[in-house]
DNA sequence: CAATTTTTATGATTAAAATCATACAACAAG
DNA sequence: CTTGTTGTATGATTTTAATCATAAAAATTG
């Protein structure tokens, strides 16, 4: 049950990209902790002070409105980067919180050591470039979903990303448990709407859920979900 | 009258952010047309050949939902590179479409010569990848609103991304002609909805618009309405 | 393990925004 | 210059999803 305390200094987003002679460097200049479930880590407005890595659990990446909204914009998981929307400006503030999830080790570098990477490490520059590429891809067709995408077809995509992004454990499941509410910011939608939604689903056989664990049972309705009617 | 049939090679991003010695290359390999009002330069789906700059002109970027629904994810004006989300991938096809609103000079190259451009120009790729880092800050913050501002606060930050991109002309009428439903596309609703809610903005003296000309007379009162009222 | 907090569950009501319907104006094209 | 198309204008209706209200489980913690 004893955990790490310490990344390995190889899995993240960082040292898969950098080149080798960088991680001595890097293993100097990281700082790793642990976030215990639920911790926020950095928070909407806070000023920028270095990029994270998740070397181990689950963090969720949101945005508030309001007191009690919020649309989750991505999970970083294993290996993932987060806080890095803010490159290149000096002072700047988080534009999003972070929070873990569950239990999750992270490795923190500072601004400053982050930038010297980039500089050294064209081929990180590179890799991030088309990261970033990728997500803004993502990011475009989540935005067109919530301005016409029905809940139904937001929360099917919902689950199909997370398959995509956990895989199925040995049960079948979905290999992540989401509170509904998480779901639902997930999906940018209440969580009575997501509950509603959700029964439907399992109703029609498209889903199995047993508590926090879904499985999902017909890959082709879910998908079909997503998909506008009108093709 | 007549207008250019040939950029100058310098006022784009692409030849902005590379070093001069690359210019040479750049103006061998570039190619330059021009786009009629209204033209689909490419669509979603289309297989990705290159990436396009804006040379003069004004080139909605979109994503369709149904036959005759979108968003509207930006506007590419002078200097603006579209077509880049699909980068280091092979045989891929442009997630978005990219259709001019006005006659349009563009600047084309081939992905193979963006490729060597990168390899070549760290400093374009380290500009770009800020470029997208900004992107999609940007991208996830619309995201939110989309997810929770109701439509009357979206519109109003529609038109405040409007002028702050566009300015304002010497009318004092931010300075680009969109049709009603092309903003309602941009705000990510109908277009009934976006008229009446302009209509609520003129009444409460926040905006006057004379046809497409539209100028903001109240920058507060309209910045308040993309401010969630619990703060 | 008792107490508190969080999460799930579900019906009823309301509000927001989409859809439908229709008319007119402006503009482009033959 | 008349005809078709595109954009504007607006009321009525319907749909979707949010809000409100309340209860019961479940999970966490002192």
């Amino acid at each position: 049950m004893k955990k790490n305390t310490q990344c390995d200094n190889q899995s993240c987003f960082l040292c898969r990209s950098c080149i080798k002679e960088w991680l001595p460097a890097v293993a100097a200049n990281k700082r790793n902790f642990v976030a215990k479930k639920g911790q926020v880590i950095f928070s909407e407005g806070d000023p920028v002070t270095g990029i994270y890595f998740v070397y181990e659990g689950n963090v969720k990446v949101h945005k508030k409105w309001g007191p009690d909204k919020e649309l989750i914009i991505r999970f970083a998981n294993k290996g993932a980067i987060f806080g890095h929307r803010v490159l290149g400006k000096q002072a700047a503030n988080y534009p999003i919180s972070a929070t873990a999830l569950e239990e999750s080790l992270i490795c923190y570098v500072n601004m400053d050591f982050f930038e010297a990477t980039l500089k050294v490490n064209p081929g990180f520059t590179y890799d991030l470039m088309l990261f970033f590429a990728e997500e803004l891809k993502e990011a475009e067709r989540k935005m067109r979903n919530l301005a016409h995408m029905p809940v139904k077809g937001r929360v099917a995509q919902a689950l199909i990303s997370l398959k995509e992004q956990f895989g199925t454990n040995g049960e079948g499941h979905v290999d992540i448990e989401l509170t509904r509410q998480d779901l639902a910011s997930y999906a940018g939608a209440t969580y009575e709407t997501v509950f509603r939604v959700v029964n439907e689903m399992i109703q029609e056989g498209t889903i199995i859920a047993n508590g926090k664990k879904i499985s999902i049972t017909d890959t082709d309705k879910l998908f079909a979900l997503t998909q506008d009617s009108t093709l």
